[in-house]
DNA sequence: GATGAAACGTTGTGGTT
DNA sequence: AACCACAACGTTTCATC
């Protein structure tokens, strides 16, 4: 389960979370092998479920939506498998964790404005009691897994 | 600032969204376009800014993380400043969020085990009153974003 | 893991609309 | 301004060692 990760594929991991577009090559020559060595030790990587994907980040600014918040809920009595079923529907949920404690879930979402907040809060309201935080700033924004931890 | 974004462009993201290291070529197969004109495409994207950058996706689990946990913090007096300028260098950090209400920071943290978790607030109990919900499993996460939202 | 060759992708120039 | 065509160059991939 925990994997064999050796020195030399952590600086190949280090390189793809920084830039996943960056050539096998270009990372070969950083640390040391030549393109294949380095291809395929990624691939295996790869079918070891250690690297999950690759993923261009968009800007949510960018594209219209300004207004980002951190949402829980404290589903009712036999409203949590429904929301969980309807919540992956939502384009608005970036991502969503079911959770301990008095809520049950929370949800990072993204929105154009405050009349696009409200309507989305709206749809939530069936499902349980919902507590709104709006997102003033990021502090640390999808850092990279390192090798100590 | 809400830059104009056409169906091909929508496109394009969607395919980088999915794979990053998805080759201009291919890309350009699927949506009818040349390799230099997908390339010129993303070039602009990126200096717009509405493409922030690729990251590969290194899974917590395989790398040793088994544990996830939101926590949030409500700041002492005058404690909110150094602990934004700390969180950076805690490397369980993998977001961090400045928010409104009864907090003021809400955290996604990966963890070894639980008594990393508990060596990990020991840290930040100086800064203010925390709260730790333990993750039980991801209902969404990092969902692309699309053009109609 | 390395090497070498073939297939593929990227990038720059020039030209078209 | 956006795209295509073509060619030079770099990268990936496969065989083989």
């Amino acid at each position: 389960m925990n994997s064999n990760i050796d020195a030399l594929n952590w600086k190949i991991l280090e390189s793809l979370q920084a830039n996943a577009r960056e050539s096998f090559a270009s990372i070969g020559r950083k640390v040391g092998l030549t393109p294949p060595a380095v291809a395929e030790r990624v691939k295996k990587m790869e079918d070891l479920g250690i690297i999950e994907g690759y993923k261009a980040k968009v800007s949510h600014a960018k594209t219209g939506h300004q207004l980002k918040a951190i949402i829980t809920l404290r589903a009712f009595m036999g409203k949590l498998k429904p929301f969980l079923a309807l919540v992956t529907t939502f384009k608005e949920v970036v991502n969503c964790y079911r959770i301990t404690g008095n809520e049950n879930i929370v949800m990072e979402v993204v929105l154009k404005d405050q009349f696009h907040l409200e309507e989305f809060i709206d749809k939530l309201i069936q499902y349980g009691e919902t507590r709104t935080h709006i997102i003033l700033s990021n502090v640390v924004t999808n850092a990279p897994i390192g090798r100590k931890l």
